[in-house]
DNA sequence: GAGCAATAATACACATCTTAACAAAATTAA
DNA sequence: TTAATTTTGTTAAGATGTGTATTATTGCTC
């Protein structure tokens, strides 16, 4: 089904480029709207679940992320970041830390709990995303990536720290 | 520039249909800041703009759209477009009035300086969605499209209606 | 070393989004 | 027609996002 009939539009979009534009964004939205229903189970949100996916697979050997890496990861300012492990450090997911070098830093770290509830949904997750997404080829993937780069390369503001 | 670079990360995604949802997550990302920061010097956000395009497009003969067909071609819950429209109504852009047929429905129109203001804005607009898109040529705008749609279609939770 | 600019986190105000609960009106079913 | 169901919009609570201002610390420059 196109997008036009999908969001129950009257008429088609005009401009070609308007709705490659509009289907980036409606597709996103889609994605995460099914992440959040699929992880309201287990009682996390999907940026919750990314942050803990960062703090699992691109923490450095000690372990821990600051926030302002966290936000370069994310893609969000770095006031958010507060707010959100402020939550998360109440659900008892994560634990700020203080950093060795840098006494204005803090380094974000999975609580065991928070460990031990990642490696419960985890693999569901790569295969929900796998089931989704596989519907393209591998090539049609990597094509799909490729094009999406190309996009975001001709845009200025790409992330929260160029500014 | 790839994702993992701009987004900082330390280590490459392990799974490609990972890689790819992350793609069109953090590319719709940037679209919409790069929307916002387009139309902040016009007193809009993107979503904002989004609704009065639907309004200028999508309307009847007569004019308007009522709450829930907004929130349907928007994606977005009902609860979300009262809000909306309660901020867009104060700033003078769209008004509500009553349906004929439906005493329970509201049905939204442009003021005339909303009308003159997206005059002003839609071409610009137009212009710079055209340049930021036209990176791709227009057989793999269409594939884009069409690979997104594919992506949505093995989605269930697609629309906010379909519950 | 002193002063100044940059960085890390926080606080605040506000826009957007979700779910859930509600009231009013319209529609369907019995 | 009455009763049950659905639809439309609102409200409230909470999560996420933005920008701006502030504080504490760090790093750079002279």
């Amino acid at each position: 089904m196109s997008l036009v009939n999908e969001l129950r539009l009257k008429k088609p979009v005009k401009l070609l480029a308007h709705e490659a534009l509009l289907s980036t964004y409606f597709t996103a939205s889609c994605l995460r709207k099914k992440a959040g229903h699929f992880l309201q189970p287990f009682g996390l949100t999907d940026v919750q679940f990314n942050l803990m996916m960062l703090l699992q697979h691109q923490a450095g050997p000690k372990g821990g992320l600051a926030q302002s890496q966290l936000s370069d990861m994310m893609l969000v300012n770095r006031a958010n970041i507060t707010s959100l492990i402020d939550r998360m450090e109440k659900a008892g997911l994560v634990a700020r830390t203080s950093s060795p070098s840098d006494r204005r830093s803090n380094i974000i770290i999975l609580t065991s709990y928070g460990k031990e509830l990642l490696s419960q949904i985890e693999p569901l997750y790569a295969k929900e995303v796998k089931r989704i997404m596989d519907v393209l080829l591998e090539d049609n993937q990597k094509q799909l990536i490729k094009m999406l780069e190309k996009i975001r390369s001709n845009i200025s503001e790409k992330t929260e720290a160029a500014k």
